[in-house]
DNA sequence: GAGAGACTACTCGGATACAGTCTGTCCGAGTAAATCCGG
DNA sequence: CCGGATTTACTCGGACAGACTGTATCCGAGTAGTCTCTC
């Protein structure tokens, strides 16, 4: 069970989208050529992002992408639910009642004990996703990217929207 | 990202194989039947955990799957591992080092921030399964577990070893 | 020179192929029990 | 009747196909900026 690189690939999108000023736009082709990714298929990424509310777009020249809200206002849980879904990591397929022992009509009170130890640790998982935001994010990242790369970043950025 | 089947089917016989006599097998051919799922991929999740040194198998009549260990002894995480695979959920491809800003040579001095974070909620994940082990399991379902679906259960299975 | 209209070029979005992993199945190697035979 | 060798039947373990999701790509619909022409 290994999360798609689309996560990995959003995350680093939206870092750079949180430094954006405010109004402009980022276009695919920029963010693939920035990160070294398939630019046709990185905006597969972008669109669900798109449709989940996180980031808004626009067409046309000087088009593209930019946060939907507050670098605040969206968490890792976020970002990493609008690229896998919201579904749960462990789906319960309920085989326990394939027990041949089992008289028809048996009724369970409680869903099955192992699906739920599974499904506490799917929500302490989330939680932890939820603890961080892409403002924490871009704080982290200020302070620990080489300032020459940070600043060359954001020039390189800045001259194309 | 969701966990392959063979996990649920792993806890599933994890919980039958614990209340076994001590010293005696069950063979694939019955935790199977008992389950609903079909022997031949059923085994290759029990071959994973016998890998792992969670059950010891024996070959022969009367031979087949016990708990190599007291079910106190194994996690629920030491299950979901035998069968995932040890590795994070997230694998960090460094995307950063393409980012055609950096000048030849630029030393990161921590690991990718975004894949702190994740690796992060990846051990938090862990931490949680790490808490059950299969004796809780089993007393778990010894008080949800309708008695005569239980008693009737050990009891088929007894029949068989 | 200014404004309106048409044009152009650039963007996203969904529809379309390819690959890898998960799911499912098969058969052979090996072993423990049961059988058979001799003492 | 008892002990041992042989047979037998049952088990696991790895090798072999099919299905589904993840990966990668292409092209069309739509829009914002630009250019041109007219007043």
């Amino acid at each position: 069970m290994v999360l798609k690189s689309q996560v990995e690939w959003a995350l680093h999108c939206c870092a750079i989208l949180a430094g954006l000023p405010v109004g402009k736009y980022l276009p695919t082709k920029d963010l693939a050529e920035l990160h070294g990714l398939p630019k046709e298929y990185l905006s597969k990424a972008l669109q669900s992002l798109s449709q989940a509310g996180i980031v808004t777009s626009t067409l046309g020249p000087s088009g593209g992408y930019r946060l939907a809200k507050a670098p605040t206002d969206t968490s890792f849980l976020d970002v990493v639910e609008a690229i896998e879904g919201k579904q749960s990591t462990f789906v319960c397929t309920e085989i326990r009642k394939n027990n041949p022992c089992r008289k028809a009509g048996t009724r369970d009170g409680k869903s099955c004990a192992v699906a739920r130890v599974m499904w506490k640790a799917d929500q302490a998982w989330r939680a932890s996703l939820r603890e961080t935001t892409l403002a924490d994010l871009v704080e982290t990242l200020e302070d620990e990217v080489p300032a020459a790369v940070w600043k060359e970043t954001f020039a390189w950025v800045t001259a194309r929207i």
